[in-house]
DNA sequence: TTGTATGCGTTATCAA
DNA sequence: TTGATAACGCATACAA
C-alpha cells in the first residue's frame, strides 16, 4: 500500500501534480478552473490525503516549527499559561511549538540555542517566567524573534511604536499596581500599606509607581513609611505585614506585591487578632489560585495575563513569518492585568 | 553564499558524498579508513556543517519529533515538571518535544490527534496532569506510544512485567500513602486521621490502602471513623479536619490527601486553638511548594515524582523508537513518592 | 488553464 | 574501501 501523495491525488482527479499543488495551496497567481478545482478537492478528500511535511519543508525551507525557549519551565506555575497561549496561536496558524529550556544556566542555554539552530525552527519565542529585562543572545540576533514576558535591555520605544527592534510583550505593572490600589481607595481606605519585595525587577518599580499614582488620584499623600520591602516569599510578607500592623496608626488595607507575600500577611493579621476583611483589607498580585482560593477568606488579586501574552507572542511571530511586507505594525506591548475580586476587601 | 551541506564537506575533504554520510552517521556496515574518516570529520568541523533535518527526515521517514499530548497543561502546577522531564530525556537522544493540548475537551482532542498525525511525529507521549485511568484513543493505537501519569483502563500486568501493551508510568500511590502515615506512626502517633477526597481516582484508593498498611505495620487498628472524605480543595480539607478535630477523642495527627486539603486543615487547627506541630502533626501530599513553603510551620509532604516520570516516559519512548529489537524490557512502572520533611510533624 | 521536468539535501543501493 | 546515482514527496519555473 503506497502512501498516498500528491501524485496519487493527481491520478485520482485525472490532472497533473501541479494542478493539485495549486489547488491545495491556493496559489495566488495561476488560476484553476472551478470545476477542476472541485474535482481535485474531492479526490484529496476521498483519498484522505495529508501533505508530507518533510517533503514540503525540504522544498520550502520552512519547518513550520516555532521554538519556545524559556528560562525555567519547571519551577513556576506560570509556565503553563504562557506556553499554552503560544501553542494555541501557533496551532491556529498551522505551526507547532517545540520546547527548549535553559534552566537559568548559561551553559545549557548555549546548548539549547545550538539545538534551536539544528532543528531549523522558523522562528523563536524567547520567554522568561518572570517579567525580566534581558539581553538577547547573539545567536538569536538575526532570526525572527519575539520576547515573551521579557523586555530587551536596550528598549526605548513607546507602546504601539514600531520600535524597529524585536517585538516584545510584558504585563503592565504600573497599571496593575494602580488597579490593586484603586480597589482599596474605592472602598474608602486612606491608610494603605504596600508590602513589596526587594528585587530589582520591573515589577517592583512598576507596581510601586502604580500604587503612588492611585494614591495621588484619590487625593492621598504618599507616605514612605507605609512601604515595607522584604523577600517576596510568604515569610517576607509576614514580616513586612507584621511590622506595618503593629504600628499605632496601622493601615486598614494592604496591597501585597504577590500572593505569596499576601499569604504571609494573612498569618500576621491572624496572629494580631485582625479579621480579614473586617479589620484589614488585602489585595494580592499574580492570582495564583493555589493561594487565592486556598486562603480564607479568598484573596482578591491582580492577575498576570500569561495566556494572553503567550498568545500575542505566538501571533506576532507568525505575523513576522507569514507577512510578505515586513512593516511590523506593533512591536511592543504592555498587557493589562485584570483584577479578580474575591472576599478579602471590604469598606473601612 | 551557498549553505554548506554534505556536498561541500565532501569537496573540502576530497571524498564523495557517500563517504561523508558514512562517517558522519557511523554506518555500521561499510568501513572507512581511519585516515579518511579523520579528514572528513575535520572538514565538517572546519565548515561548521550541520545536517539538514528536513532532507534527512524526508529520506529516513523520521522527523525526530516526539508529540507530548496532555489534558490540561495550563491549570496545573505539575505540568512543568512532567514536560521538563520528558523534554530532557528527548533532548539527550536528539529528539525534540512538540506540544499538544486537549484541554479536557473531546473535540479539541480529536483535532490535536489529527495534528499529531499531520506533523508526523515519530512517537507519542500521552500524559495526564493527574494520575488517571484512561482509554487510549483509537488514533493512537498503532503508534509508538507511552502513557505518562496515566494507566490504561485494561491494565493488568505486574510491575516490571512486559505486559505486552503500551508502556506507562504512574506514581506509587500506595507506597506514598504508607510513607506519609509511617512518618506519623514513627513519631508515636496512634490516632491518625485521614483527610481524603471524594473522587474515584487511583490516588484515592491507593493512598487509603497505604494508610491502612502503615497502621497495620505499626500494630494499630484501622478506624473508619478517622477517615473523612470531602472535596479535595482547601475548604474541603477545612471541613473534614474541623469535623475530626472537634471530636472528644480527636486525632493527634492528620494525613491529608493533598497539600490543598492540608492548607484547610491548618485553618481548622488554628480556629480550634491547636498548635502545629505541638498539638497536631500534619502530613500533606503533592509537595506543592507554593503551599508547603507558604504555610507556617512549613508543611511536611509526600512529593509526586513528576520530573522522573516525565523523564522515564521520554526515555522509554526513545527506546521503543531506536531499539532494533523490540523486546521491551519494562512496560509498566510505579514510581516511589519521596517524603519531604519540614516542620509540621512532631512526636506526640 | 494545465502539464512536464527539475531540484531541495540526505540516505541507501549498487557498482567499482 | 570508496564513489555514482537513484529515490524521498513536494513546489515551482517554464512550456504547452
Amino acid at each position: 500500500m503506497a502512501r498516498i501523495g500528491i501524485r496519487q491525488v493527481a491520478a485520482e482527479a485525472g490532472v497533473s501534480m501541479t494542478t493539485v499543488s495549486h489547488v491545495l495551496n491556493d496559489v495566488p497567481n495561476a488560476q484553476v478552473r472551478a470545476e477542476t478545482r472541485e474535482r481535485v478537492l474531492l479526490a484529496a478528500q476521498r483519498l484522505g490525503y495529508t501533505p508530507n511535511r518533510m517533503a514540503r519543508s525540504l522544498r520550502t525551507r520552512r519547518t513550520g516549527a516555532l521554538g519556545l525557549i524559556s528560562d525555567s519551565i519547571a519551577t513556576t506555575p506560570y509556565a503553563g499559561q504562557l506556553i499554552l497561549g503560544a501553542q494555541r496561536a501557533a496551532q491556529e496558524h498551522g505551526y507547532m511549538i517545540v520546547l527548549f529550556n535553559t534552566e537559568d544556566d548559561p551553559v545549557v542555554e548555549e546548548r539549547e540555542l545550538q539545538a534551536l539552530t539544528d532543528y531549523q525552527v522558523d522562528g523563536v519565542i524567547y520567554a522568561t517566567m518572570y517579567h525580566r529585562v534581558v539581553s538577547v543572545p547573539q545567536a538569536l540576533a538575526n532570526r525572527p524573534l519575539v520576547l515573551l514576558d521579557a523586555e530587551p535591555a536596550d528598549a526605548q520605544a513607546v507602546d504601539g511604536d514600531k520600535g524597529g527592534g524585536v517585538p516584545w510583550v510584558v504585563p503592565d505593572e504600573v497599571a496593575g499596581g494602580r488597579t490593586a490600589t484603586e480597589e482599596l481607595t474605592a472602598n474608602g481606605h486612606r491608610r494603605i500599606g504596600f508590602v513589596t519585595n526587594v528585587d530589582d525587577v520591573p515589577a517592583t518599580s512598576g507596581r510601586l509607581q502604580g500604587y503612588q499614582e492611585a494614591l495621588a488620584a484619590a487625593g492621598l499623600q504618599f507616605d514612605p513609611a507605609l512601604v515595607i520591602s522584604d523577600e517576596s516569599e510568604s515569610w517576607g510578607g509576614y514580616r513586612a505585614a507584621r511590622f506595618l500592623l503593629e504600628r499605632g496608626d496601622r493601615p486598614t488595607a494592604l496591597f501585597c506585591y504577590n500572593d505569596r507575600m499576601a499569604m504571609g500577611a494573612y498569618r500576621a493579621a491572624a496572629e494580631l487578632g485582625l479579621r480579614i476583611p473586617g479589620d484589614l483589607s488585602v489585595v494580592g498580585f499574580d492570582d495564583q489560585e493555589l493561594i487565592t482560593l486556598g486562603l480564607y477568606p479568598e484573596l482578591t488579586s491582580v492577575a498576570l495575563p500569561h495566556f494572553d501574552m503567550g498568545y500575542w507572542a505566538g501571533e506576532r511571530l507568525v505575523e513576522v513569518l507569514d507577512d510578505t511586507d515586513q512593516s511590523a505594525p506593533v512591536s511592543r506591548l504592555t498587557m493589562p492585568c485584570p483584577l479578580v475580586r474575591r472576599s478579602s476587601v471590604a469598606p473601612v
